[in-house]
Order: structure tokens, then C-alpha cells, then sequence
RNA sequence: GCGCCCAUAGCUCAGUGGAUAGAGUGCCGGACUACGAAUCCGUAGGUCGCAGGUUCGAAUCCUGCUGGGCGCGCCA
């Protein structure tokens, strides 16, 4: 595919190139030429500082470098409407028209595709996001990393990457026997005895609820064996109940794994001791005080860390050796953490893990995202799952619907921290942007039915098409902002940004709104008609492949 | 105390070392007898937290400070 924006990188290359050879250009280094769009219109479609960039080497000022570079360039395909100097020294680039309208060409025939690049084959990345202990139900907070996990999943896809989604599951250690124990004492409780509480035991509603479900199962069967069988038998079924309801919510709010891995499991395959023999054997794991230590201070972090405790139990850290130990010998390019920015001070000791398995330290991202404030009406919501004090996801994606949570949590940079309001997204749900963003596809919809309804046949093909026919200003600023899109799509991809997607729709929506409102697209003129229409189209193209992108639906009516 | 993240319009937030820093929302005032008014047009609103530094040029990079969030366990 032709892109405006090499061809005329290559343009000026060639101009330098030539200023070279006529001796009008010094031989020496030159800066990349780079090549951006100006905020203003009046300066171009596309500027470049590359004079100003040179002027030292070269000796000359740089609107005189300028100029000379303009003097060589040999648009031979008229690439280029204008061309101008402007401020300092920057050089202007005015597109011709002719070459915006085949933009539109490039849409229709690349459709689905029109957006996506090939610029990750090849390359292969593994993403682990939510693994939220099956202890509760997932809140707020894992709605974020879940939606911000998926959307970038499917960004990296559309950018040629190979990506496989995990979530990790911490079905072991002491959070499990403490979810066992409090749902065996409200099973107690249930069967009428009168239990004292602890507080340092889940609280919630949904822990009763299962008690009850595990007494609706077993009858009075577990009073009769030992605590510790009765305990270890709850917390079994327990997990797996909340594991499911999480299974579900995810589901319910489009989120999708490749894999569900078991932390257990690590301990069934006898991975755990595999990974700490290996770490022995190598002297980054030493004795002392009777407990086993990771080396992690060799690596930068501020002290040693604890693996197995003098008591022989594994810590959490061990596991989590193991995992990445196991996900870094999977053979991936890449892989990538998301967690909650709470537990960013974990970051030096798992990392020093990749490091002591002589990885580079770039094979593992961690991406950190920052906390969910819940509020309502304005006041802080405390949240806590021990101690049952929580919105659930579930009760968010009822209350504001997919859609508008989903757009919600990708239209911020995940590094800042996003208050969600529950009566403002309620209240806001009927004027969140997501719905201005898919009005456009809607709306499109709608004339295209009305063209249709009419008698009126969208052009099959872009060759039947009279495009010069496209010449409103409103017109060629939608072209230009349509032709930014793969640009945006592959940097939010190399940049790991999902944000970046949700605003561009909305300043295309605006574009499109805007134009909307001051032309109309069924007029009595056949081929302006025809090419209006072959237009919208194109636009209607990119809203819907930037909203699958993000999960989001595309309606055709509202 | 140490570490990580953040600070841009009243509020919520974008912003690629570039030219006059932008949206949404809220306030005020306008636009449907035509393809969907969930829309559009206009007015007002700024010490880019503060102070230095780097350079032709800094909201953006560097240093220090201030303010806020989070973390600093043989918990997970």
C-alpha cells in the first residue's frame, strides 16, 4: 500500500541526495528526516525541521538549507501541491488533492484490514493480566486491567504480533486456606452453630452464600471429618465456585483468555522445587537464619528475599519464581505483566529473576496500572475484599452497561489514576463519548439505508467513482484524518497505548459530525452523491475497526 | 526515611523536542419543514505545580523542591 508519508520521506532523501551530489550540500551526516503534522493547517500537511536539523553541520542558515533542499526535490507524480518555508526554517508540504482522494481507494479495498500493519511479525508476546485470587469477586479495579489487558491484546494482533493472553491463578497458599476456613465456619454457622467470627476472615456476603451451597452438597458430612479435611474441602470448592462467577464476569464483559494457569499446578509438576534446585545449584539461593534467600540484591533490589520460610513453607515469591521461570522457557519474544501499581515494589525482585535466568531484562514489561478510586456522589467508597466492602464489576457493567465502561477505562492513560464515580458514570452513561463515537457508525448506517430505501446503489468499486467531486474543506479534513488512522493504530501498538485509539475515534467522529452537519450526503447530483457516499463509507470503515479494537460494539441503529 | 507513579482550563483528561497548548463536561447564546438534534455552531475559561539547567526551540528532556497517590513482611 502507498503511504503519502514515505513518499515523500523518500522525496526529500532523494532531494539530499542530489544537493549532495551537486555540491550544493555538504557531505556529512545527515539528521533522520521526520516528518510531522502540523497542529495548524495553514502549515501544511506535513512539516519537517530537517533544514533547521542540519543548519550547524552545513554552515548555512536554515532557511537557506531549505530552500535548497526544496530546489532539488523531483515530484515527479505530483505529489506535492505547495511547498513553502516557513518560521525558522521548517519546510511546509501541501498534498494534492488527487492524492488524499486515493486514500479512500486504500480504504475500501483493505476494509477489515485498512489499520492493521505488519510491524510486530514475527514476533511473539505472551500477556498476563487480572489473575485476581479466586477469593471474591472481581472489583472495579480488575475491570480496569482487564479491559486495558484485552484491548491491548487485540491492538498488538492487529499489528502483525503474536499474542497469547494468560491469567494466573493463585489457587494456593495461605489466602486459600483462609477462604477454606471462613467458609467452613459459616457452614458451621448454617448447621446452628454459634461461631466468633475472625476478623482477619472474608467478610463478604458471597462467602455465606457458598457456605450454604456447600451445605446444600454435603449435608452435615463435614462436621464429621477432620477440621483440616473440612477446611481444605471448602477452600477446593469455594475457589472453584468464585473462579467460575470471575470466569463469567469476564465473559459477560468480552474479555477472553488463551490460557488459565494454575499456581497449584506448580507445585503438582514439582516446577516450584525445579526452579529452587536450579537457583541453588547456580548459588543464588542461599541459607540463612534457616530459611532459603533469593540473591535479588545482586540484581539492584535493596535486600534478599525470602523463598521458603523457616517453618519450609514456600512463600509467595517462590511460585511466582517458577511461573516466570516457566513462562520465559515458553519461548516467547516477550512477555508481559500487568499489575496494579500497589504492587509495584515487587518489580526489582521478579525481575531480578529474569535476570539471574540470564534473560535480557526488556523480555519481561511490566505494566503497571494505576489504582481505580471508587467513588459515589463524590465520596470515597472504601474498598476491601477481607472485609467485604466492595463494588463489584458485575454490579458496574449492569449499572453503566459494557460499552460505556469499557470506553471508560481506555480513555485515559493507564499510568494516571482514574477515578470512577458510580452516579457520574451512571448519570454520564447517556453522554459518554462512546456513544458520540458510535452515532458516526450508526448514523452512516442509516444513509446507507436511506440511499438504499431511495434506489440509490453505493459505488461497487472505487474506479467508478469521480472522487475530484470531493473538494468541500470539511471533505478533505475528514480524508486527512482517516488517512492518520493506521499511523495511530501501529503507534499505539509500539507504544503499548491503548488510549490512543479511543481518542483518535473521537476526533474523527467530531470531523465526521461536523461535516455532517454543514453537507449533505444524498443530494440531487448523481456522482457527488456517488462519491459522498463511497466516502462515508470509508469512515464508517475505520469507526468500526477502531471499536473492535477496543471490544466495543459498532451499531448499526441506536 | 527510601523507592515508584502523578501534577495541563472550574471538573474529567489528551498533547510526537517545534510555530498561536487542545478536547469533553459545566455556564451562557444560537441551529431541525432535508440523509437520525445521542448532532452542530459560537462566547467565556491557562503562571502547563515551583525554581534552575540542556538548545535555535521545552508542557515534553535533566536536576532540585512542593503537593498528592501507592509501596517498603519469613503476607499474597
Amino acid at each position: 500500500m502507498e503511504d503519502i508519508k514515505e513518499k515523500l520521506q523518500g522525496l526529500i532523501l532523494q532531494a539530499l541526495k542530489i544537493g549532495v551530489e551537486k555540491g550544493e550540500l555538504r557531505r556529512v551526516p545527515v539528521p533522520p528526516v521526520e516528518l510531522e503534522a502540523p497542529k495548524l493547517p495553514a502549515h501544511g500537511d506535513f512539516a519537517t525541521n530537517v533544514a533547521m536539523a542540519m543548519a550547524g553541520l552545513q554552515k548555512r542558515p536554515p532557511r537557506e538549507v531549505a530552500q535548497t533542499i526544496l530546489n532539488a526535490i523531483n515530484d515527479t507524480d505530483h505529489l506535492l501541491a505547495r511547498t513553502e518555508i516557513a518560521g525558522p526554517g521548517f519546510i511546509n508540504f501541501f498534498i494534492s488533492n488527487e492524492y488524499w482522494h486515493r486514500v479512500l481507494r486504500q480504504i475500501h479495498e483493505s476494509d477489515y484490514a485498512y489499520g492493521r500493519s505488519d510491524i510486530g511479525k514475527g514476533r511473539k508476546i505472551q500477556i498476563e493480566f487480572v489473575s485476581a485470587n479466586p477469593t471474591g469477586p472481581l472489583h472495579v479495579g480488575h475491570g480496569r486491567g482487564a479491559i486495558v489487558g484485552d484491548a491491548l491484546c487485540s491492538i498488538l494482533r492487529a499489528s502483525g504480533y503474536e499474542v497469547e493472553k494468560e491469567y494466573y491463578i493463585n489457587d494456593s497458599g495461605r489466602q486459600i486456606h483462609t477462604l477454606g476456613l471462613s467458609v467452613f465456619l459459616r457452614y458451621q454457622e448454617f448447621h446452628g452453630a454459634s461461631i466468633d467470627f475472625p476478623a482477619d476472615c472474608y467478610q463478604g456476603d458471597y462467602i455465606r452464600e457458598t457456605a450454604q451451597a456447600v451445605a446444600e452438597k454435603e449435608g452435615r458430612h463435614l462436621l464429621e471429618i477432620s477440621e483440616d479435611e473440612a477446611v481444605a474441602f471448602c477452600a477446593k470448592f469455594a475457589a472453584s465456585n468464585i473462579l467460575n462467577g470471575i470466569k463469567q464476569d469476564l465473559i459477560d464483559f468480552g474479555v477472553t483468555f488463551d490460557n488459565w494457569f494454575s499456581e497449584q499446578s506448580l507445585f503438582d509438576t514439582g516446577a516450584v522445587d525445579k526452579a529452587l534446585q536450579s537457583f541453588k545449584d547456580q548459588g543464588t539461593i542461599y541459607e540463612k537464619d534457616g530459611a532459603l534467600w533469593f540473591r535479588t540484591t545482586d540484581f539492584g533490589d535493596e535486600k534478599d528475599r525470602v523463598v521458603v520460610r523457616t517453618n519450609g513453607i514456600t512463600t509467595y515469591f517462590a511460585s511466582d519464581i517458577a511461573y516466570h521461570r516457566d513462562k520465559l522457557r515458553r519461548k516467547f519474544d516477550r512477555i508481559i505483566d500487568i499489575w496494579g501499581a500497589d504492587h509495584h515494589g515487587y518489580i526489582p525482585r521478579i525481575s531480578a529473576c529474569v535476570e539471574a535466568m540470564e534473560y535480557e531484562k526488556e523480555k519481561l514489561k511490566i505494566i503497571l496500572i494505576q489504582l481505580v478510586n471508587l467513588l459515589r456522589g463524590g465520596n470515597p467508597v472504601a474498598m476491601s475484599t477481607r472485609a467485604g466492602e466492595f463494588v463489584t464489576l458485575r454490579a458496574v457493567i449492569d449499572e453503566v452497561g459494557r460499552d460505556a465502561a469499557r470506553f471508560i477505562f481506555l480513555t485515559r492513560r493507564y499510568d494516571s489514576p482514574l477515578d470512577f464515580d458510580l452516579e457520574l458514570a451512571k448519570r454520564q452513561s447517556n453522554d459518554n463519548p462512546v456513544y458520540y463515537v458510535q452515532y458516526v457508525h450508526a448514523r452512516i448506517s442509516s444513509i446507507l439505508r436511506k440511499a438504499h430505501a431511495d434506489g440509490i446503489k453505493p459505488p461497487s468499486s472505487g474506479d467508478s467513482v469521480d472522487l475530484t467531486q470531493l473538494k468541500e474543506p470539511e471533505e478533505l479534513a475528514l480524508i486527512k484524518c482517516m488517512a492518520h488512522y493506521p499511523a495511530v493504530a501501529a503507534e499505539s501498538a509500539k507504544l503499548m497505548e491503548p488510549h490512543r485509539i479511543p481518542f483518535y475515534l473521537t476526533e474523527l467522529a467530531a470531523t465526521f459530525h461536523s461535516y455532517y452537519n454543514k453537507h449533505r450526503v444524498l443530494t440531487d447530483e448523481r456522482t457527488l452523491t456517488a462519491a459522498r457516499l463511497y466516502m462515508v463509507s470509508a469512515v464508517r470503515i475505520i469507526v468500526r475497526n477502531g471499536l473492535q479494537l477496543m471490544g466495543v460494539a459498532a451499531p448499526e441503529t441506536m
